[in-house]
RNA sequence: GGGAGCAUAGCUCAGCUGGGAGAGCACAUGCCUUACAAGCAUGGGGUCACAGGUUCAAGCCCUGUUGUUCCCACCA
């Protein structure tokens, strides 16, 4: 029986270890007289290489922009941030998938222009400072409450901004811009008065989309539906003294009710159309309509159309001209003039109706039911439409034009442009851009005391805040006085410039002309409705052109299927400050890239500890053995013969990089990492380091000028590996290459270096490769199966072989004896 | 209700223009092999969701079905 006590550990000889107790073997010899390990730690440690490596990399600025012309230009128009709270490791997925197209970009030689932002203003950061401080920005001076607002988006900004650096992101941080800066409002507000000024931006008085919790109006995109439990009640109404049972959800809007709709073609109201209808409860009359939309099958085939219960109530009071009686205000209570219900809020007000109703025996029935309703994206709350003045963006009367932006436009993967074309094609609002909020960029604009017509900012002026500063001109009515408009515009009224924004930055470069279109936005695919949609609103009416050639859109990570990271869930376990520091951010970076574009991914720590600390220890071990055999090599001398495995793995290297140059082309970074993975690993050290390992160490048996020629294929190899590998894990490749290429290469960094062009590669002796690897493997196999260690002898090796590759198995003869202790090779054709 | 994606080994997934069914993890059996036990070798394991069709040939193309995820619409 095995049996060991802690004592006995402690009396194990030297040369011993815990692990090999069991066996009683001696550890193996390390020899490291040849490897020089004071050079190469005997363990990659990540954590502490990170630090090192940003540091060198911001001391040595390697990611500083400069412009120049003698490269082709290629800018990313990259999302900045909302500041509403911290980022997780959804953002850190798809940040981190576009910055490796930054930096592959850069290797294959473009003038990379990649700016980051901020997006600071607006409702999302409101509510963020409302929660951090528990005030209501309702309850304090606005600029009191701004000047909040301010303090607590910059602290955030400045954690995000250190986030980045730890993920070893390769942005010029000076490039940098915030949307709610000094510029970003002029440029947003000249936005805006541009618009205005060709008539594509307007105001009117109109039924609007409203959130009664943040009191402001809101657009189509920043609705959300959510499934709530509700009744459906059924109400008598009566046409010539006749009940006409009417089913609704709404009764609290019993008194806003402006007509009653049935289909045209259901007979059971055939003789009743355009008779008057008497409402109950509240006893006054409205006239029976019809309406295609109704659906016989539905309730009672009977709908009320009230003031206003949702966007048909809309359609059909203004198509038959109804009007309009309000009965919701703004804060979300009723009415003064509405009886009964005045002043209680929505939901007590429709309690209260029902109990009316029941007490008059005018409730038929109540019936359970779960429906979707609309709320806002923000706070959760139903929607409500109500009556009120605001700003819009025409885009009802852009339709074409919209979709056919959307051909010109190459979108990765392709499928997502579906979802921009759904979203245009289902259009019913232009957007409105006004918000009755705090924190935002003041809408340019005063009204006349007079005749209430606005009176806009001067270009010279911007930017402006009309609350704090009078109108000078004179309106055309004569009038003199003006009232500033209080409203700010909706956060993407701005965050939809973000080409003119980076246009603005690149033009302090002198780059200007040709900067539109930007080469590429990347974006998760969550907000093609509202970013990707608006901006290229905007660019149409701005430039007439697309705003990018390429949409990138990426993933997102969820928890499981159909659950969305979030801090209020409490399913994102670590914050990315938190991974980082105990897993790396090159391990994050390597997982991060282990997705297909525009694909969902569910995070599981473990995955990503497992298969990123393996590579990033496989690479750090085969590179410190590289390197080892490295020490007198001579990077200008190229030998007269290169053997043919050599010649093998390097043409599988050439292969290998023009496979990955070609998912990363279109922006597929997981698969590219597929392609690079495959050749390190199974190629690269499973075989071929295997199979020359022997020559390398003795050049005694297998000639000088032999093992130059394996020099000469592990150096190309590992430096091509490690530039593909550079823009996933761009510390540790980068802290190798200053250890073993950077003299060999003259660059100080492995990101300023070229991505390998190989023109073509040698199909012949990649074949070749296989049929060595699958001799090597039988080799392998036999010693597997009969428990024999790989060092054993045997007696022979036959190798069934095409005659083609015959000649470079002789060759290779040496190589393969070392490799699988063969002391005799024979051959047969296949 | 409209649209899109997915369905391949126990798990996570790759498989680009039709011809060999694959990887990692997990599992099993071995192995100190002058980089790596955080390793290496070998192996077992699949009706490629289902039903039709096209083709000499289908995981891949076509039609339909089912399941699943997402986007949009759906508040009477």
């Amino acid at each position: 029986m095995l049996y060991h006590s802690p004592s006995e550990y402690d009396i194990l000889p030297i040369g011993f270890s815990f692990a090999e107790y069991g066996r009683r073997k001696p550890i193996r010899n390390k020899n490291t007289e040849d490897i020089k390990l004071e050079e190469f730690e005997k363990r990659y440690d990540g954590l502490t290489v990170e630090k090192e490596m940003q540091k060198y990399w911001d001391d040595n600025k390697i990611y500083d922009y400069a412009p120049d012309k003698s490269r082709p230009f290629y800018s990313i128009d990259t999302p900045p941030p909302t500041v509403s709270g911290s980022l997780h490791i959804g953002h850190i997925f798809s940040y981190t998938q576009a910055e490796m197209i930054a930096r592959y970009r850069r290797m294959r030689g473009y003038n990379v222009f990649y700016p980051f932002g901020f997006d600071d203003n607006g409702l999302p950061s409101e509510r963020l400072v409302e929660r951090e401080t528990g005030i209501k920005a309702c309850d304090i001076s606005r600029s009191e409450f701004c000047d909040k607002c301010i303090e607590i988006t910059q602290r955030y900004e400045a954690e995000f901004m250190l986030l980045w650096k730890s993920m070893g992101f390769s942005c010029d941080w000076n490039l940098q811009y915030s949307t709610c800066s000094a510029n970003t409002q002029k440029i947003s507000q000249k936005s805006f008065l541009e618009l205005s000024e060709a008539g594509h931006a307007y105001i009117k008085e109109s039924p609007v989309l409203w959130c009664t919790e943040c009191q402001t109006s809101i657009a189509q995109a920043e609705m959300d539906s959510k499934d709530i439990d509700s009744h459906f009640h059924y109400i008598p109404f009566s046409v010539e003294g006749k009940v006409l049972e009417i089913a609704t959800t709404r009764p609290e809007l019993l008194y806003g009710v402006v007509s009653v709709f049935v289909n045209p073609d259901d007979d059971r109201y055939a003789g009743l159309v355009g008779k008057m209808v008497k409402v109950p409860l509240y006893d006054f009359e409205v006239p029976l309509l019809t309406d295609e939309k109704v659906a016989i099958d539905k309730g009672t085939g009977a709908v009320m159309c009230a003031t206003f219960g949702d966007t048909t109530d809309v359609e059909w009071t203004q198509q038959h001209n109804l009007t309009y009686k309000k009965v919701v205000l703004p804060d979300g209570t009723i009415a003064a003039d509405v009886p009964f219900v005045s002043g209680l809020r929505i939901k007590a007000a429709r309690k209260e109706i029902v109990r009316l109703l029941e007490e008059k025996g005018l409730l038929i029935k109540s019936e359970q039911l779960t429906h979707i309703v609309s709320v806002h994206e923000r706070c959760g709350t139903e929607v409500e439409i109500i009556y009120s003045q605001q700003w819009y963006i025409d885009v009802l009367s852009r339709r074409d034009e919209l979709l056919a932006a959307s051909d010109k436009i190459k979108w990765y993967p392709a499928q997502m442009k579906n979802r921009y074309i759904n979203w245009v094609e289902n259009l019913k609002w232009d957007w409105c851009i006004s918000r009755q909020r705090y924190f935002g960029i003041p809408i340019p604009v005063w009204y006349c005391k007079n005749c209430a017509k606005p009176a806009f900012a001067a270009y010279e002026q911007l930017p402006v805040n009309p609350l704090e500063m009078e109108y000078s001109g004179i309106c055309e009515c004569g009038c003199k006085e003006f009232v500033p408009e209080k409203a700010v515009l909706d956060t993407w009224a701005t965050s939809s410039v973000t080409p003119q924004l980076n246009l603005d930055t690149a033009a302090r470069f002198g780059i200007e002309d040709g900067f539109l279109p930007m080469s590429m936005r990347t974006q998760a695919h969550e907000i093609i409705r509202t970013w990707a949609f608006y901006t290229i609103v905007k660019s149409l009416y701005h430039t007439g052109e697309i705003p990018w050639f390429d949409a990138m859109i990426c993933g997102f990570v969820l928890a499981k299927p159909g659950e969305k990271i979030s801090k209020s869930k409490s399913n994102a376990k670590l914050s990315p400050q938190e991974l980082i520091a105990e897993y790396s951010a090159d391990a994050i970076r390597y997982w991060a890239a282990n997705a297909r574009l525009g694909t969902d991914m569910y995070f599981d720590i473990q995955d990503m500890q497992d298969s990123s600390k393996r590579l990033i220890t496989k690479l750090w071990n085969s590179s410190k053995f590289v390197l080892s055999h490295l020490r007198d090599f001579d990077a200008a001398y190229q030998p007269a013969h290169i053997l043919p495995v050599d010649r093998w793995i390097m043409e599988r290297t050439n292969e290998a990089i023009l496979d990955a140059a070609k998912w990363l082309d279109v922006y597929e970074v997981g698969l590219a990492r597929k392609i690079v993975d495959d050749l390190f690993w199974k190629d690269l050290c499973d075989n071929y380091i295997e199979i020359v390992k022997e020559r390398l160490y003795q050049p005694d048996i297998h000639g000088e000028e032999e093992r130059k020629s394996a020099q000469y294929a592990i150096y190309y190899c590992l430096l091509c590996i490690l530039k593909m590998y550079a823009i996933y894990i761009p510390h540790e490749t980068e802290y190798i290459y200053l250890k073993g290429f950077k003299d060999f290469v003259g660059l100080p960094s492995i990101h300023l270096t070229e991505w390998p062009k190989p023109s073509d590669f040698d199909v012949e002796i990649i074949k070749f490769g296989e049929t060595l690897k699958d001799a090597v493997a039988e080799v392998r196999k036999h010693k597997s199966e009969n428990n024999l260690s790989m060092k054993t002898e045997i007696e022979e090796a036959v190798i069934a072989c095409a005659p083609e590759f015959k000649q470079w198995f002789i060759e290779t003869e040496k190589d393969f004896a070392a490799c699988t202790h063969a002391k005799d090779i024979k051959y047969v054709s296949r």
